[in-house]
DNA sequence: AAGCTGACCAAGA
DNA sequence: CTCTTGGCCAGCT
């Protein structure tokens, strides 16, 4: 085991920690983990290290607030339909309110 | 082994 | 405000 994927483990868990009608940003998380500099790394695990559908991972997006992994969704509007859904604005995929929705792992969760 | 890529981020022009 | 550059870590070719 190890390898890293340790890491993939706690982003997937601070992931599904978060609540309907929040977001979060890569480099929250990564900052979370202590790699504030890896925030690629937690995307990058999202898609690649075998994608987990547990993990609501529409609810993560980059620091802009913008849904850029929509794309890689079942659709394209997938991850802004689901945003949507929990009470979230999308504006040219991007959270509307940003700021205000943003969730940090660092004190919701009080480390 | 070396180079490229990636659901990123921050800073500079 | 938009575009460009450098940096970051890990996996793949």
């Amino acid at each position: 085991m190890k390898k890293g994927n340790e890491f993939f483990n706690d982003v997937y868990d601070v992931v599904r920690q978060i609540p309907e009608g929040r977001a979060t940003s890569y480099g929250a998380i990564a900052a979370y983990l202590g790699a504030k500099r890896g925030a690629r790394m937690v995307g990058w695990a999202m898609g690649n290290s075998g994608y987990h559908p547990n993990i609501p991972a529409h609810r993560v997006v980059n620091s802009q607030g913008e849904l850029t992994a929509r794309e890689l969704f079942e659709t394209p509007t997938t991850m802004q339909e689901r945003l949507e859904s929990e009470g979230l604005v999308i504006k040219n995929n991007k959270i509307q309110n940003w700021k205000h929705h943003f969730w940090d792992p660092e004190k919701e969760l009080q480390l």
